[in-house]
DNA sequence: AATTATTAACTGCCCATTCAGTAAATAGCG
DNA sequence: CGCTATTTACTGAATGGGCAGTTAATAATT
């Protein structure tokens, strides 16, 4: 048995929230209680109750959690490149790079997704997070197209483009991918969305 | 209570899993209790578990119903269209068009997409779906390139970028369609699939 | 002394599944 | 046709386990 640690709220809600992940990822929605949380951790049940005081607090956590990490995962740097034209290919290959796609284990992504469809909380969450990355590319796009970088007609449709065929990605690499690179038809989706945003086809 | 109606396995089967499919739609997965589903339907749990063994061989029934239904939805019609042209009008239209989206409720679809994370045989029935559409979609266009009315380098990844845009299409209505007709965006999203498949993006 | 971290014991609920039983339909047979 | 045996449809009651959540107690920190 571990001893006890007796450590603060500070670190140990992460603690817990990393352990609902781990246990997430095995158990799925439907098998993971409070119970084989504690179990993992080694710690009691009730200690998990005592920090979010019910699984519902638990599970929004956790989903901030996860989309505060997809959005600083990377995006900053962006502000750094100054020539236009890079940030652009370097947006570009980021969105459909497998690194991105494993920002969050997609197995746990994917259940909250699903969560979102019977519970208001979750998709506000969600809706929001999907609306952020669409404004930003917009953003970015109206630079583009500005400065003919790209050419297109509707750069908010071009956005949500991309996003549209970002999230088509994860399922084709869950259940056409077959067990080829990630990177094979992700290069050939990223081809077409080029390819759509440089002849005005959106 | 309803009085006994002494129906056989023919009639009882489809019954129950359409009344699973209905608690489904309102609980979701997790809130899906076999419970549940009986007294929605007005029998006794232990009649659910007559016709199908276990809780298992219930959910992977539904799912193959619901597969049966998606393969066969409106696809045989195409055989009746002679003219190759119309047929691939007809195709796209189709793939991009709500009716498509609805076949099966998008929320319960999901549920399954997510269950195929971590069970095996859900996986494979999917897998085989997907693969199915891709490989029908694979065979018209192979006809349809060589007669000219599409001009792709690549039929099979030309396939398989129309399925995944067409599932991201599922994303997109439900977390950035905002209110608005998924047919707005369907028709942007088709657009870009028949312009990238007419001038040899892919 | 007060607050915070942690465990412990317990409650009541719901769940899938089992087993045993009853009632109706059907089939086999004279 | 009519009688019985078997199968099939269906109910009831019970079991055992896991679940989220409560309340109270203890141990460490501040």
């Amino acid at each position: 048995m571990a001893a006890r640690k007796n450590q603060n709220a500070e670190t140990r809600k992460p603690e817990i929230l990393e352990g609902y992940y781990r246990v997430l990822i095995e158990e799925g929605l439907e098998g993971t209680s409070i119970g084989k949380i504690a179990k993992h951790l080694n710690i009691h049940p009730s200690l998990i109750l005592h920090y979010f005081k019910n699984k519902d607090n638990l599970r929004l956590a956790l989903i901030d959690l996860m989309i505060c990490k997809f959005k600083s995962t990377n995006m900053l740097n962006f502000k750094s490149l100054d020539d236009h034209s890079e940030r652009f290919t370097a947006l570009m290959d980021l969105i459909f790079s497998y690194e991105w796609s494993r920002t969050v284990d997609p197995g746990v992504h994917f259940g909250f997704y699903y969560q979102s469809f019977r519970d208001e909380k979750v998709s506000e969450l969600f809706c929001d997070m999907f609306r952020w990355l669409r404004d930003y590319l917009y953003e970015e796009f109206l630079v583009y197209n500005r400065e003919g970088i790209i050419q297109v007609n509707d750069e908010l449709k071009a956005a949500e483009f991309v996003v549209t065929l970002m999230e088509g990605l994860e399922f084709h690499a869950h259940f056409l991918g077959q067990g080829r690179p990630f990177e094979d038809f992700a290069e050939t989706a990223k081809k077409i969305a080029l390819s759509a945003l440089q002849n005005k086809t959106v």
